[in-house]
DNA sequence: CGATAATATATCAGTTTGATATATTTGTCA
DNA sequence: TGACAAATATATCAAACTGATATATTATCG
């Protein structure tokens, strides 16, 4: 059994999609991925190696104008490693708040310390979820237009669910907080 | 400027609360901060020892009937570096959704294998958000005993709102996927 | 009284991040 | 047209962290 790296699963699911550089990885990453998971240049570009290495991947040069560039494709054997892998229940599923960090501690600081953070938050949140509605609109209008569609709107609606949470509990949290400060 | 470890931290935060062994800690980390945190004993134990070396912990032996045991209590220094961190506004909010990944590439696998991926998921929502509720209620009930449960509910309502968020997103993805099937 | 679970510390290989370095091309404003 | 910033593109590395494992003692429960 080969070794199991998370970042190799996440770039063959990408290259099962389409061909794809490292860079339109870590940028799909910063995207599309974005609110669910993330990966960094130096965890991209070993493992796109080692997945040729491994036969899991191939690598092509598509060099234009002189710019240096490499395209990377799943090979069928990279595709039954991926399925395989997909038919595993998913075990780890974790948040790394830091927000939810600093309030957790919040009494050393106070109330007023720990609205600001839940300020933040929601200012960040209510600035993405717009983008998040028009990502699942567009989706919704276009279901049938590609098979992988469907997927991208179940992850889409994820983020703008648990996003509205986010801001229902922005509103409550400062409630509670602003009682003792009366 | 010190080094910017996180785990230092979360560490410092739990000590400012009470006392703790090293595996009191990583305890904490699997119940009370497992919702928006997590930390192994491979981050914490060094982490102690260093905290003790730059003065913001101290430990002591607290050895009952010759078991082993080293109990950390932070240090006004500690106080301080705790405090100044608190201010500061969180950078790095991230999920990392297993889940969510596998049904992002699900077109590869099919419907019947994302939905079987979403029904894991619920499930394990359905068995912890009982517990959660259960912990919301305590503190609501004792919000005055400790200056630290508003702060501790403010999280585990941040859990409860999301892990609602959570079922109701199972639901309509569900009848997303069944869609296609008939 | 024997087995299993819980308490407790510690280490380490392997994974990943975050930062940085380097170079080219494209867009834009004057 | 020339100058500057932004985007494209690959690569590396120290430091952080995980997940697994090792070791030992004490508590619990039938």
């Amino acid at each position: 059994m080969a070794i199991e790296k998370k970042i190799d699963y996440v770039i063959l699911g990408l290259l099962s999609h389409e061909d794809l550089t490292g860079y339109e990885i870590k940028k799909r990453m910063d995207t599309s991925l974005k609110y669910f998971w993330g990966a960094s240049f130096g965890s991209i570009y070993p493992a796109l190696s080692d997945l040729v290495e491994r036969g899991l991947a191939s690598k092509r040069n598509g060099a234009e104008n002189g710019r240096n560039k490499l395209i990377y494709s799943i090979t069928e054997e990279g595709k039954k490693y991926l399925k395989e892998w997909l038919q595993i229940p998913a075990e780890r599923d974790e948040l790394r708040y830091e927000t939810l960090l600093k309030l957790f501690f919040g009494n050393e600081a106070g109330a007023a310390q720990a609205i600001s953070h839940i300020d933040a938050f929601q200012e960040r949140i209510e600035g993405e979820l717009p983008f998040l509605i028009g990502a699942a609109e567009t989706l919704r209008n276009n279901i049938d237009l590609d098979d992988t569609h469907k997927y991208y709107l179940l992850t889409v609606a994820f983020g703008v669910k648990t996003y509205r949470a986010y801001l229902e509990w922005c509103e409550e949290a400062k409630k509670l907080l602003g009682e003792e400060n009366q």
